[in-house]
DNA sequence: AAAAAAGTTTAGACATGTCTAAAAATTAAG
DNA sequence: CTTAATTTTTAGACATGTCTAAACTTTTTT
């Protein structure tokens, strides 16, 4: 059986993968999970010995195929639940992430699959990020952070790469959201902010926003 | 913080204190947790010290103001959660009750709102059982159990007392459903056994399922 | 390539919740 | 009303998951 901290370090461990390669270090899982490296240490051994992770001290960890698969079920489950709760409990998609944090761990493969169905098998959830499928396959998308596009670049919004209240709060105050059409006046090299158009009103955005938005060019 | 395993005390307690009048006995939360009278004794106290239990050492434990709050509260989802999952995700009644028992311990108040505005406030579970409102009201019914009515008695199933697969799954076999007309043909002093009349059938069934169905006289 | 800095692991402790076995209190029986 | 049976509590142990402090690797700097 797999317990709740297990499935947490695991998705840590996935969502670290997904953003940089190779091993994934017992510092950045500490910093994701917010514990201590120690905490981690002790973890990573149990989940070697679970064969969920293949790990080597002082070397960093990465994902077996099992560990993968069950990452990648707690993902599913987590923007299923996101999904559910902005489409039909008419949650703000800023509102959504502790509630799903809570309910991706609910065990019941029956549950997950009528949520599915219920919802349609929606690809992408609230936040436009990728829901695996059942079988584990994660929809792809072509599409870019907007601060990698180049000066007078049109797109349209397609997902946001983080799930945090404060910066999804600031989007919408931009009117920025899913589907927002958006284009790329002019980035400034000293601190690679950018300004932007937005249904007609000029914008200016520093990189760290910029970077956490995913374009789809026209 | 009120944690998983006290929810599940309180919840207990709560159950048998419905059924039973008077404190309630160490063995009997046992009993209905499914643990040693041992680990009863250990949580008593510690609900106990957070205000949540009267509790003195071998006279049995009654819930507070505070621990009744909580206790209805955890009905309250569970209950909702059953709707939603029988009403929306089309699960058999007798599918319902352990994942419910995982849903139940979702913190968040606004999910529960917008959960029971979602399914349109309903009073009564998929069993018939009175869900808790908001604020702790529960909703009644002028029911009683099939065994306690007196031969030619009609009436019409309106709840079961029992939230149990095999249980469940012998009365959709009977053709036993909330709504179910019933005739009352005949008590057999014996062994209480009685023999009833469903859709112009005549069925047999033993005093230990008649008890736990809840009949509204015509 | 040695010293310093950064990152990681171990050791020991603690909190939660569980268990078994033994002791104590209560209730029932003769 | 004293013994026996039942119920309940305590004592001590264990598993999980966390933490701090100290020790140990690895990497970076000079």
């Amino acid at each position: 059986m797999i317990t709740l901290a297990e499935e947490n370090y695991l998705k840590a461990i996935l969502s670290i993968s997904l953003n940089f390669d190779g091993k994934v270090s017992t510092n950045a899982i500490a910093g994701e999970i917010g514990t201590t490296a120690a905490s981690v240490s002790d973890m990573l051994k149990k989940l070697q010995d679970k064969k969920l992770v293949k790990y080597k001290k002082y070397k960093g960890v990465s994902l077996t195929k099992k560990g993968n698969s069950f990452a990648t079920s707690v993902i599913r489950k987590h923007r299923l639940w996101e999904t559910f709760l902005v489409n039909n409990l008419n949650f703000d998609w800023g509102e959504v992430h502790d509630v799903a944090e809570q309910l991706e761990h609910i065990k019941s493969e029956e549950l997950v699959d009528r949520l599915d169905t219920f919802l349609d098998c929606p690809k992408f959830d609230p936040h436009g990020e990728p829901i695996p499928a059942k079988d584990g396959k994660i929809p792809t998308t072509n599409t870019i952070p907007l601060n990698k596009l180049s000066e007078g670049t049109n797109g349209k919004v397609m997902g946001v790469t983080l799930d945090e209240k404060p910066f999804l709060d600031y989007l919408t105050k931009l009117n920025i959201s899913i589907g927002t059409e958006i284009k790329l006046l002019e980035k400034i090299p000293f601190d690679q902010s950018i300004s932007i158009k937005i249904v007609n009103t000029k914008q200016h955005i520093s990189n760290d926003v910029a970077k956490h938005l995913l374009i789809k060019t026209n």
